[in-house]
RNA sequence: GCGCGCGUAGUUCAGUGGAUAGAACGCCGCCCUCCGGAGGCGGAGGUCGCAGGUUCGAAUCCUGUCGCGCGCACCA
C-alpha cells in the first residue's frame, strides 16, 4: 500500500462518515487528499496524520472523538494492520507487512519510472542559472548554480515539466570592453587596467587570440591600432572564452539548451521591439533626455531608465526584450536563479514581467541564492584572482571529481550560505556524503552480482508478507516517500531534498542489511553456499532491487553517477 | 537609513504548524569464522540568537530586537 492509497483511504473514511451522519461535516469541507507522514518515532506506526486535528473543530467535536470514529472505519480496510489514536489526536497507521512490502516488486517493474510524477505536468519551464560573465572562468559561486540549477531541470522534467536551461551571457557593453582592453594589455606586456581583469587566465586567453589570428594569416592582433586591436581581442577573445565555459560546464555534466548571446537582442532590435510593447502599453515615458520604464506602477522602488541620455540602452533593457523573447518562444514560467548579490534586480525585473501584463511569481519566478564562504583554518577567505585563491570549476572538479562537486553543492539549500572548507576540497574527500549514497548503491550492485552466482534470482519468489523485520518496515516506507520527495522538491523548486532523501535510504539500507534477526543472528539476503535457496531470498533480493533503483533514480535527478562497484 | 536573506549540537548543515528537534564530521565504547567495515549498534553533546504574539500545538507563522551577509546607478 502506497501513501497514496492510504491517503485515498482515509478520505473515504471520512466521506462515509459524513454520507451516514456520524460526522457533521459539510461535504465540501472534506479534503479530497489527507495527508499522512511518515511519524519520527518507530513506536507510531508507519504512517500518521493529522486529518483529525485539521478537521474537529469544524465537523464540531473533539479531535481524538473524530480520530476514533475514522480509526473504527480505517481498521476494516485491506492492508491495514492497526490504527491507534495518539496524543491530541493524531492517527497512527501500521501496514500489514505484506501490504508494504508489494512496494517492492512496483519499484522494480517500475523501474527509472519510479519516482517520475506528474506535479508540474503540461507546464514549459525556461530555468536561467549560472549566466556568468564571459569575462573569466565559472567561479566557485557560479559552479553551486550549475550543480543546483541542472538538479532543478532534473526534478521538474521528472515531475512532468518541459524544461528549457537557458545560460544568458552577457556580451555585451562596457564589461566587455574592459575584458578587452585586458587582453589587449596582457599582449603587450602592460599591466591590467585598473578597471580591467588580471590572472593568469587573460594571458592564456591573450596568447591564444594572438596565435589563432596568426595562424588565420592575420598581423599579431597587439600591433595593430588600438581601438582595432582591442576589437580584434573582443571578438576572439570572447568567443575563446564562451567555449571554455561551455566546455567546462559540459565537463561538470551541464549542457544548455540555449547559450543566449545579450548582443543579439540589441543586434535583431528586439530590443526595439520590446520597448515599443511598453510603449503601446503605455508605461514609458521621456525625461531628462532618457528613456524610463514606469517600474513604479508595478512595485519597483523607483523608475528605471532604459535608454540613457547618450542614446545607448542601459542593462535593464537587455532584461525586458530576453524576458519577452522567452515568453514568446513559449515558456509559462521563466525561472530565474539569482546570487544573493543580485537580489536588488528582484523589483524591477517583477515589474518588467507586470508591466507586460504577466503574473508575477507566476510567469516569472526569482530563486535568490545564498554565496558560498570559502574558509581555511576555520577563517573566512576573500576570493581575490589577485591573491590566486579563486576556486574555478575546473579546479573543483580537479580536485574532488564531479560527483563529489555536484552532490557537495547540490545537497545544501539554496537560501542559505554555505561555507566551503579548502583543505577538506583537497585532503579529506571520503567526508563527503556522496559516497555513503554511491557505496549503498554498489552494495545492492555487489548483493545483484552474488545473487547471480548463488543461483537466487527474483523470479516469481516474491512474497511480500515475508518483509516483517522491524528495519523492512522502515525500509519500505522510506521508498514509499521516493515520488513524493521528488515532486515536493520541483513544486518548491529545492533539489536538495532529493540528496537528503538518498543519505536517509542509504542509511536505512545499511541496517537493513546488518539487521539481526530475533535470534540474534545476522539476517542475510542471500543464502550460504550451502544453503537451500527460498523465497525468502528471493523476497529480500527484490527488496534489495527495489532499494538499488531508487538510488540509481534519486543519484540521477542530481546528475551523479551510481557506480557498481567503488 | 531603507530593502532582501540567514542565525538550530564543538563544526558543516537538514527540518514547506505536530508527538521525545535530526544527520554527517569530530569525541567515547562495542560489532567482521561465509552476501562489500567507504558499513552497523550504542553513548556524550542543544535555553532552535533574544523578547513578545497567533493556537489545541511554533525551530517553522506574525511583530519587535540583536548579530552576520548582500543590495540600494542614465555600471554591466
Amino acid at each position: 500500500m502506497t501513501p497514496d492509497e492510504l491517503s485515498g483511504a482515509l478520505s473515504a473514511a471520512l466521506a462515509s462518515a459524513v454520507a451516514d451522519g456520524a460526522l457533521a461535516l459539510d461535504p465540501a469541507a472534506v479534503p479530497a487528499s489527507v495527508h499522512v507522514e511518515r511519524p519520527r518515532q518507530r513506536e507510531h506506526g508507519d504512517w500518521a496524520t493529522n486529518v483529525a486535528l485539521q478537521l474537529a473543530k469544524r465537523a464540531g467535536t473533539n479531535p481524538r472523538a473524530l480520530a476514533e470514529e475514522l480509526a473504527a472505519r480505517l481498521r476494516s480496510t485491506p492492508g491495514i494492520k492497526q490504527v491507534d489514536v495518539a496524543g491530541p489526536g493524531f492517527l497512527n497507521i501500521t501496514l500489514d507487512a505484506a501490504a508494504a512490502g508489494e512496494l517492492a516488486r512496483t519499484i522494480v517493474e517500475a523501474g527509472q519510472e519510479y519516482g517520475r510524477n506528474q506535479a508540474e505536468a503540461g507546464k514549459h519551464i525556461n530555468l536561467e542559472f549560472v549566466s556568468a560573465n564571459p569575462t573569466g572562468p565559472i567561479h566557485i559561486g557560479g559552479v553551486r548554480w550549475a550543480a543546483v540549477g541542472d538538479s532543478l531541470a532534473r526534478v521538474l522534467e521528472a515531475s512532468g515539466a518541459r524544461v528549457t536551461r537557458e545560460y544568458y551571457f552577457n556580451d555585451h557593453g562596457t564589461q566587455i570592453d574592459r575584458f578587452a582592453r585586458s587582453l589587449l594589455a596582457a599582449a603587450r606586456g602592460e599591466a591590467a587596467p585598473e578597471d580591467g581583469y588580471g590572472g593568469a587566465y587573460i594571458h592564456e586567453i591573450a596568447d591564444a587570440v594572438t596565435a589563432a589570428a596568426v595562424a588565420d594569416g592575420e598581423p599579431a592582433p597587439a600591433t595593430l591600432p588600438d581601438d582595432a586591436a582591442q576589437e580584434a581581442f573582443r571578438a576572439r577573445g570572447v568567443t575563446m572564452m564562451f567555449a571554455e565555459i561551455k566546455k567546462s560546464l559540459h565537463d561538470f555534466g551541464v549542457d544548455f539548451d540555449v547559450y543566449f548571446h545579450e548582443d543579439s537582442l540589441h543586434e535583431s532590435g528586439a530590443v526595439e521591439r520590446a520597448v515599443a510593447r511598453l510603449r503601446g502599453l503605455g508605461h514609458i515615458f521621456e525625461a531628462d533626455g532618457a528613456t524610463w520604464l514606469r517600474t513604479t506602477d508595478f512595485g519597483d522602488d523607483k523608475d528605471r531608465v532604459i535608454v540613457k541620455s547618450d542614446g545607448n540602452a542601459a542593462y535593464i533593457a537587455g532584461d525586458i526584450a530576453y524576458y519577452l523573447d522567452k515568453r514568446e518562444r513559449g515558456a509559462d514560467e521563466a525561472i530565474y536563479m539569482l546570487g544573493a548579490d543580485h537580489h536588488g534586480y528582484v523589483g524591477r525585473m517583477m515589474a518588467i514581467c507586470a508591466a507586460f501584463g504577466d503574473t508575477p511569481g507566476v510567469n516569472m519566478q526569482i530563486l535568490i541564492g545564498q554565496l558560498v564562504n570559502l574558509v581555511k583554518d576555520g577563517e573566512p577567505v576573500r576570493m581575490s584572482k589577485r591573491a590566486g585563491n579563486v576556486i574555478t570549476i575546473d579546479d573543483l572538479v580537479d580536485a574532488v571529481g564531479v560527483d563529489a562537486a555536484r552532490y557537495s553543492l547540490a545537497r545544501f539549500a539554496a537560501d542559505s550560505t554555505i561555507d566551503l572548507d579548502l583543505d577538506l576540497l583537497t585532503s579529506q574527500k571520503n567526508e563527503n556524503p556522496v559516497y555513503y549514497v554511491q557505496y549503498a548503491h554498489s552494495r545492492t550492485a555487489a548483493v545483484d552480482r552474488n545473487a547471480a552466482d548463488r543461483g537466487v534470482a527474483r523470479a516469481d519468489g516474491f512474497e511480500p508478507s515475508l518483509l516483517d523485520h522491524p528495519s523492512e518496515a522502515v525500509l519500505l516506507g522510506r521508498l514509499a516517500e521516493f515520488p513524493r520527495i521528488v515532486a515536493e522538491s520541483a513544486a518548491l523548486r529545492e533539489p536538495h531534498r532529493v540528496a537528503r532523501y538518498l543519505e536517509a535510504l542509504a542509511g536505512d539500507y545499511h541496517s537493513w542489511y546488518q539487521a539481526k534477526g530475533a535470534d540474534g543472528q545476522q539476517r542475510r539476503v542471500l543464502p550460504y553456499p550451502d544453503e537451500q535457496v527460498t523465497d525468502t531470498h528471493r523476497t529480500r533480493l527484490w527488496l534489495n532491487d527495489a532499494v538499488r533503483q531508487v538510488l540509481a533514480n534519486g543519484l540521477d535527478l542530481l546528475g551523479v553517477s551510481a557506480p557498481e562497484r567503488m
